[in-house]
DNA sequence: ATAAATAGTGGCTTAAAGCCACTAATGTGT
DNA sequence: ACACATTAGTGGCTTTAAGCCACTATTTAT
């Protein structure tokens, strides 16, 4: 190994290729709600490796096209769900040896929310090789590659999330009433939540707006609230408990 | 493009260099108490690129010696510390074209903690090139690539979970009084904290044993506790608060 | 008119933190 | 010997935000 005398003269000398390096993946579990169920999306692989195998929408850093790697996830999310402002986060990256075939690669896992009145957009996307599955279903997928442990950790993530910060809100149309954000809520913990407390909580937290107007159906019409700031969560300072 | 019979067809033909991939390395953030002060752990680059910056200790991964990520974590902090089994936590992964200025690359960040009683092992590691630096005063240090901002992530989500959880545990030696334990985190979270309530929080949460013995001093002497299991934290359900 | 359903609130209980003054046990200085 | 400084440890009240649950409110359906 030879030094040399300028930063610029070193440059000049590298070659990016003399050294092989891992493999770089982005995978995403995107997140909605249809049929007041969680579900995420998956693709079947059409070619290999793992080919016909569900796995998380994902693939590898484009370093032509993509200048940051979040750049890279939202394409991949664009290109599957026609979607271009979800809510997304970087939860962890997993990386070794033996996770793909190919080589010693790493995948860097994001978690993506759409709310549902975005999700029209890909509604005809319900082909054979890209589908919506309830999370309480997917144990019955054999996800590619170590898919099922990066679904769990964004999961887990998401479910911890959802207990300290107003995250759900994300997942909510633009306008809203408190039922239907506590229902979401719910929905995303998989656990009931206490109606009081749930309100008493949001209001205390003051990061909702009255529109003034009220949505009305088969009973009592309900306020409707839009969210005071979009893609950014508040934090509480306790979890929330949820009945025992 | 063209499509393979098999798998094992499809793995025969590939070669992992026909895509070029972004550069991957692992940086980290060492944290330890020196002098009642959080230091962190920095080297001075002996070679282009940033050469003679000072920098986050970390590296390539070695796709020969490391089998999984955290390998290249364990292989780095020994490397610069001789310690090896400290508390280690991935912390967020940062990857753009140019950030580096040998091409697109990537950075999966992590923190570690080493309790003072390990830090004999490396106390001789004080030479020119790598040293500790008081956190309060890196901003003096002209950090390379965007190991400012990496640091400031891993510095951030260290002090976050020390609002939730018992991670400075991980800091302390294996016996230590309540006293010892309560100037840790008021070190790590650079603030003071109430004695009765912080008391009242770990007896609560049933984390320490009593050793049965005392630790005697210039003062009234102190019970001294050990932790119930090392590496592992416990996660409270509200943030520890402080005085207003 | 009455029932069903969902919206929204009042008011008490509970859990865990804040506050702060008090007692306890040791070493130090005179 | 004895006061004093210093740190350990506790008692007991206040505060905050949650849990609980029953009560009222406003709509549509029958």
């Amino acid at each position: 190994m030879s030094t040399y005398k300028t930063e610029e003269d070193y440059l000049k000398h590298y070659d990016p290729r003399q050294y092989e390096q891992p493999l770089a993946t982005v995978d995403m579990a995107i997140f909605t709600i249809i049929d007041q169920q969680l579900q995420v999306l998956l693709v079947k692989r059409a070619m290999h490796p793992a080919q016909g195998k569900w796995a998380l929408p994902g693939g590898f850093i484009d370093m032509k096209q993509d200048k940051t790697l979040s750049d890279t996830a939202y394409r991949k999310l664009k290109e599957k769900t026609g979607v271009d402002s979800p809510y997304l986060e970087q939860v962890a990256t997993f990386g070794d040896a033996s996770r793909d075939p190919r080589g010693w690669s790493l995948t860097v896992a994001y978690f993506a929310l759409i709310a549902g009145d975005q999700l029209a957009l890909c509604a005809d996307n319900r082909s054979e090789d890209i589908s919506w599955v309830p999370l309480s279903n997917v144990d019955n997928f054999k996800l590619a590659f170590d898919h099922a442990r990066v679904l769990q950790a964004c999961h887990e993530r998401m479910k911890a999330k959802v207990q300290y910060t107003s995250l759900p809100v994300n997942l909510m149309p633009a306008e809203f009433t408190l039922g239907e954000l506590q229902k979401t809520f719910e929905i995303l913990l998989d656990s009931p939540l206490e109606k009081k407390a749930f309100r008493r909580r949001m209001s205390d937290a003051d990061i909702l707006e009255d529109t003034g107007e009220l949505k009305t159906g088969s009973s009592r019409p309900a306020k409707l609230y839009r969210a005071k700031l979009r893609g950014e969560n508040h934090y509480f300072s306790r979890l929330m408990e949820g009945p025992r």
